[in-house]
DNA sequence: TATACTTAGTTGAAGCGTCAACCTATTCCA
DNA sequence: TGGAATAGGTTGACGCTTCAACTAAGTATA
């Protein structure tokens, strides 16, 4: 690994590996592909193991326990998840079939809500303080204050730019469509 | 069935939920979460939509790339990828399937290596640079160099308290076994 | 040299997420 | 008012990941 790109060498030598980075930026990326397969990989796993539940399952109750009624639309619920509509609804029937959770239909015709069930809060009011005690000690106790805020600044930048990404099997089938449509 | 589990108030009200971070960890984590998911899940669906391969062998492809011979042995290529060695197993053999990667069993009688073949360098060829001009859109170009150099920091720090944590069911087999010679 | 243990890797089943198809209210607009 | 388009939600199939069990090779112990 000690040769160049673009220019000719050795013919019986393999090319070296392009560059699609520079080197902060590989360097970087590489830490940040770390972070965002082990840590969810590490969350789920202790969640898994103590409590019988996903992290994301954990997130929609959470989600819901931090509402006045402890309920929320489905819609507005995947969002805050950060999961789509799809899975949001599997996920909604596995927490019924545990008692945790509830779909209550709304008085507005179409909107499902999801209420979080007494259950639900108490197993909640269980496995929150453990589970943060691992979030705690994965994440903030590795971090002085200063890196809080950055990461706080650096995430927040990536996810303003990633908003609008999601449902984008949906939104290729409304592309698809409209196209399809101006062209009859 | 409208009462709280530990405190007591106005008795039709719910309690509000426990803080179990303070406000600025909370925000911070709430970054975070969104992060690992939303970076992933871009990720692979445009990997999917453009090249029909997912992220994860998308990196084992450009792992394999940067060696000299092209080849890594399996339970190296698991660290790399930062994925557990029967995951990897399973991508291999998907990905000999595609004629983009083959096995070659070393010298030293277990150890399995993963060799990129020229068809699967070509093809990386091909989408490396689609996938990283995404990568660039998507996070560096919403990034100043500074936070750029924070990312690599904290996902730093993050991701050296996460070493060891992976390959929890092997280590949990080994524990149990070892805690039950210890008991005999 | 026999025995136990560890390491590397594979495999099949089970569970989860994505995708596409679908259904049905609601809204738009002519 | 009638129809198309859209929004909210559900479902089933398929593919991928995890987990546990297993094989087999190497290593340590006695």
């Amino acid at each position: 690994m000690k040769r160049q790109p673009i220019p000719r060498r050795d013919p019986d030598a393999k090319p070296d590996p392009p560059r699609w980075l520079n080197h902060q930026e590989w360097s970087a990326w590489l830490q940040l592909l770390g972070t965002v397969t082990l840590l969810p990989a590490a969350l789920d796993s202790q969640l898994q193991r103590e409590a019988g539940m996903s992290h994301f399952e954990f997130g929609v109750m959470v989600a819901l326990s931090r509402q006045p009624d402890r309920s929320l639309q489905l819609k507005d619920l995947a969002v805050v998840a950060n999961g789509s509509l799809s899975r949001l609804s599997h996920v909604i029937s596995r927490l019924e079939g545990r008692g945790w959770v509830r779909r209550r239909s709304g008085p507005k015709g179409r909107a499902t809500h999801a209420v979080l069930t007494d259950e639900g809060y108490r197993t909640l009011m269980v496995v929150g303080p453990i589970h943060f005690r691992e979030v705690r000690r994965l994440v903030f106790d590795v971090l002085t204050a200063e890196e809080v805020r950055a990461l706080r600044q650096v995430a927040g930048r990536i996810n303003s730019g990633l908003i609008g990404e999601l449902n984008l099997g949906t939104l290729a089938r409304q592309t698809r469509e409209r196209s399809k449509r101006q062209s009859s």
